[in-house]
RNA sequence: CGGGGUGUGGCGCAGUUUGGUAGCGCGCAGCGUUUGGGACGCUGAAGUCAGAGGUUCAAGUCCUCUCACCCCGACCA
């Protein structure tokens, strides 16, 4: 038992806390409410980035990058977002010694300036779509921090597009929440909901804000990403306007959507476990370590030939493998470690396997002896390990799958849906017809916020489990961070 | 901003009640023995005890003030 990590069940915000710590992924910087991402974490985030990167690419976005600083009054041009943003902004009111003529907010979000700068690029229909994404940073002053969940400056991509029509902005705006739960889903193994948010917890300046929903291990929800449409209100504020081909000025449909550093946390807080991280066989820095094992000094050198060659033979098979060789640790030690660390895979190497040409694989996701096969023939490897982490991949997500399914319940009314919030915890699946009032009262009684209206669900249409009344309309609630 | 707590080698802490040589564990460095599930021995380096002021022959310890950080609540990707 890895006596440095505080068990789940018995805290589980430590546990999170102690992961983080152990695994080298991030740690509190000198400045309340930043963090530090270390070589590991930011690896994680890499991969993340260029899994998502990928498919933006492949759905046509290019990549740009707008500046830090936005002027005050950029921010001002739209009512609801200018609202929804000012508690959390950090003012640069001071530049090169002098008092600015004008405060320069440093980005929460881009709508703003790139509004700005799509309305001088865009003239025509034949402009149209554009589709950008940016990598960056953005600041938010936030009240209480978590490292990844919410600091007060993370890393994050931000797709900002603009279309000719309303619907092809909102099938653009849906279809990047699906770009999102298949990165979610097959690349991170976090099983997602899709869904709407309500009124109530919309994007500021957002006509609809769609979001995938992630549960926890602890039962808890996570917003992992979020689609928005936005209708003209920016093309508006920023008159984003083009000539249609009857010569009709028009307003542009505009959508902006986001994963930000977070989802690192999600990913460590669905797979992780009393032994520390587990990662996902896609986003994994390392996928493979090797750890020879030897007790004699006249064994040493087979031990390590063949492991070299074994890691050679994975390399080539486009595999990231790492042999350690560390000669002050034992392998009992290497073992905890990088299973501390999450790496998905370990082959041990020792006398016995250089004697038969063979080694031992150990997965994570199967932790002690259930996760070991022995004798695994060297010639073997280059097929074996790679269908192997593709076991481990869906094994993982099928975990993650069969525990927000049985941690997700159908509730029919309040009193039984405070009870099973208590004793269980989870996804409440709820018919709803309640108003926004509703929803700040229950949040206000029970910590369980409305996490989204899901885009799909079986359940029919139903009395709401709040007041009674008839309806279709199905909603997620749960404790969220 | 309200409530609670903590500041002592890199990290985690004891020592504060009752003032009297600055300690323990881990980690780190060197050497040796070890290595199939968290090895061990010996040697060693490392601390303005958060800061300032005060009481005292003497302050990590008592008094006053300041600062920082953490946890719990209200806002949030």
């Amino acid at each position: 038992m890895a006596e440095s990590i505080t068990p789940q069940r018995e805290d589980f915000s430590r546990w999170y806390l102690d992961v983080i710590r152990e695994a080298e992924l991030a740690e509190n910087s000198p400045v309340r409410g930043s963090m530090v991402i270390r070589p590991y974490g930011y690896e994680l985030w890499e991969n993340i980035r260029d899994g998502l990167d990928r498919r933006f690419k492949e759905t046509g976005h290019k990549n740009a990058y707008f500046p830090l600083f936005i002027p005050m009054s950029f921010l001002q041009k739209e009512a609801e977002h200018v609202e929804g943003f000012a508690p959390e902004l950090a003012v640069v009111t001071i530049g090169g010694g002098k008092e600015l003529d004008e405060p320069l907010v440093v980005r929460p979000t881009s709508e703003t300036i790139i509004g700005h700068m799509y309305a001088r690029w865009i003239q025509s229909y034949r402009d149209l779509p554009l589709l950008i994404n940016q990598w960056a940073n953005v600041v938010r002053w936030e009240m209480r921090t978590r490292p990844f969940l919410r600091t007060m400056e993370f890393l994050w991509q931000e797709g900002h597009t603009a279309h000719a029509t309303a619907e092809e902005a909102l099938a653009h705006t849906r279809r990047m929440l699906d770009v999102y739960a298949d990165f979610a889903i097959n690349d991170a193994a976090i099983p997602v909901v899709r869904g709407v948010k309500s009124e109530r917890e919309k994007f500021a300046g957002a006509v609809a804000s769609y979001t995938i929903e992630a549960m926890m291990a602890n039962g808890w929800a996570l917003q992992s990403g979020t689609s928005h449409y936005l209708g003209d209100n920016f093309s508006r504020a920023f008159e984003i306007k083009y000539l249609d081909e009857n010569n009709e000025s028009r307003y542009c449909h505009t959508t902006s959507w986001g994963v930000s550093t977070r989802m690192v946390g999600a990913v460590i807080m669905t797979h992780g476990d009393d032994q520390g991280l587990r990662l996902p066989p896609k986003l994994a820095p390392t996928q493979v370590v090797i750890v020879p094992i030897w007790r004699k000094e006249a064994e040493q050198a087979g031990v390590l030939a063949l492991a070299e060659r074994v890691e050679s033979m994975l390399k080539t098979a486009g595999v990231r493998v790492h042999k350690d060789l560390r000669m002050d640790q034992t392998p009992g030690f290497k073992f905890n470690d990088w299973e501390m660390r999450g790496v998905p895979l370990r082959i041990e190497i020792g006398p016995r396997d250089v004697a038969q040409n063979a080694v031992v694989l150990a997965r994570r996701d199967r932790p002690g002896r259930e996760g070991k096969t022995m004798g695994v023939p060297v010639d073997s490897l280059t097929e074996q390990v790679p269908n192997m982490l593709a076991e481990i991949q869906a094994a993982m997500l099928a975990d993650a799958t069969a525990r927000r399914d049985a941690n997700t319940h159908d509730v029919t009314s309040y009193d039984e849906f405070k009870r099973v919030l208590d004793e269980q915890g989870g996804f409440l699946r709820v018919h709803w017809a309640g108003s926004s009032e509703d929803e700040a009262r229950i949040q206000d009684e029970t910590r369980a916020s409305l996490r989204c209206l899901p885009l799909e669900s079986d359940l029919g249409s139903g009395p709401c489990f709040l007041t009674g009344q008839q309806t279709d309309r199905i909603a997620i609630f749960a404790r969220a961070y």
